[in-house]
DNA sequence: AATGAATGAGCGTTCATTCAT
DNA sequence: TATGAATGAACGCTCATTCAT
């Protein structure tokens, strides 16, 4: 027998202990060796949990987004107003802000380079942003597609100023005008 | 016998051919011999007027922003009311669509670069930012700042989907909604 | 408890698995971790019976070498004349010329193996190739050495054009005229 | 102007020093790092003069058949009958065995590496083994393409028992049989 | 001022081999 | 005996940068 390691508990800590180091550097700058040496391994042990860069890149966000939505949606059941529900969401990214401002620069930074070319029509991605949807759908209890966009625009438009560095913009009064807004307009139609 | 040249001048010529090339492929991806091709000229001769990549990109930046806003804000005098300056709005980033993403790439990339930590603190940068909104308030007739952030993040937000890949978003209809929004939302208030 | 294993046995069980293994992919090619795959066992058992992969390799030509002779030659004796046996010679090599093909290439892998220089004046590699030529002598019938090489040479030049991806060699007709040029040279003389 | 450097005649001067290079080692066994260094260059120049290695290779393979088809045919014009040509054939491959039998290995190495797949049906090898049995044609004054095709097997074959250790086939002696058996061949028919 | 040849550290990745269990 | 996790040197190749001309 082998040394004893649970191969797929082992890869969910190495993915967990990946997110700072992709985060601190972006996707295309940090290195395999970089990452193995964050990780306390060598590179052959990092290919030997993950086949190449993009895919251990790809679990990465999986399990991120996984676990942002679970947190972002896990005490949103007791609100019972669309205003009370925005400036939650509002709440939910001012805490974390830096996380929030680097898990969005990974993905704009993954989205340019060359391992994301063809990525976007993949099916991984397609699911990733009709989850994201699905909760905006859910939480902010809008059926208008195109509302739904207006939303996910606003909030990701939002992260980017401060990733940016327009301190200026307010998360919470941001999210709170936002229920504000999209009550004004759904109540006048 | 050395060419008569004004240095800062053809600096300037290398710079304005440089845009599009960034603009194509990325901070990134694009290489110095990739660059000096572009410009016609050795990579002896770009690093004769650019001490290197950095540096170039910074000078790169400054010039495309100051450029872009005069441009957008050329012919939106005659447009009256909030609505048709919203779908204008709509109408001038759908326009060039492929060069707004890949700009907005490139301010995220820079803002991203280490030298670029001092940087949004800096007078350049706030100066951006100021004159950034104050076409937002003389545009569409805004002097809440709360609101025009709120439009500034919808508006980066926008094009972020799209720089994303997700292609489902439109920009015309969202910019319409937007306007419509805007509206019921100071009507009502 | 260890497995009651006769050590040498399971070494030549192993062995014989692994002639296709290095056949289909050739010596540079093929992985000690697929040999172990396609063995059904670790590579830690595979480096229990082998120390590395160049002893694996010599030890698998032996055995080839052995086993090949005796199948070429199993069933020849019913045929009578030349010819019959030239054209038989063919058919032997067009059936499994992948085999064949594979089987060549190991052959000259091995030769220019640093460790196979000292192979060449061995007793081992002289055996050898005193039996395949007493297979020309045997089954062709004929006595003179001189053309006994020549035989030699072009049975092997047939099965290396093909290796070197030159379809247009027919082996069966090559052999054919073989046959016709030896019965011409031999009449004549 | 920079360092003045004939481009293409540079080129050349490296691909000459390059053969021995790849024949001591065989293509897949020599790194490009070892090519660099036994050059006397960095892998930089190396790659600046020669996009991989591959083709690389591909440039070598074909200097050194040119190189060789022109020594060979050399002064063949004076020799009238088929026989004094065959004999000179060997004469040939007798002179700079070790030389023919190193560049039958490269070949032989190359074909079986992942590199050569699709390879053989590129226009590239095809024009070589054209211009190869273009030789045979010509010089032992052959039509028949598959008699055309055995000379060139049994010549192949002839280097190949060299290469593998057989030192008992004599180069000129068996060439010299060839002669003789190709005559009677076709004189009996 | 201008050229492009030259450099070499560093990239993502592979794989023979070792070793704790 | 048997396992497979772990290692790390080495691969082909890239590219920002330097420098002789």
């Amino acid at each position: 027998m082998p040394k004893i390691v649970d191969h797929n508990l082992y890869r969910k800590e190495l993915l967990e202990k990946c997110f700072d180091l992709f985060a601190q550097k972006g996707y295309a700058s940090i290195t395999m060796r970089q990452i193995a040496q964050g990780l306390g391994v060598s590179t052959g042990t990092l290919y030997h949990y993950f086949p190449n860069k993009k895919i251990l890149f790809e679990h990465l966000v999986e399990n991120m987004v996984q676990r942002d939505i679970s947190i972002a949606t896990a005490d949103w059941e007791k609100l019972k107003t669309r205003q009370e529900r925005a400036e939650a969401l509002g709440k939910y990214f001012n805490s974390n802000l830096a996380y929030h401002i680097k898990n969005s620069y990974l993905m704009i930074d993954f989205s340019q380079h060359q391992d994301a070319k063809g990525y976007q029509n993949s099916e991984f991605w397609q699911r990733l942003c009709e989850r994201y949807k699905s909760v905006i759908y859910d939480f902010i209890g809008i059926e208008d597609p195109v509302l739904a966009d207006f939303i996910m625009c606003f909030v990701d438009g939002v992260i980017l100023e401060r990733l940016l560095g327009i301190d200026t913009v307010d998360v919470v009064e941001q999210c709170t005008l936002l229920g504000k807004m999209v009550t004004a307009y759904l109540d006048k139609n």
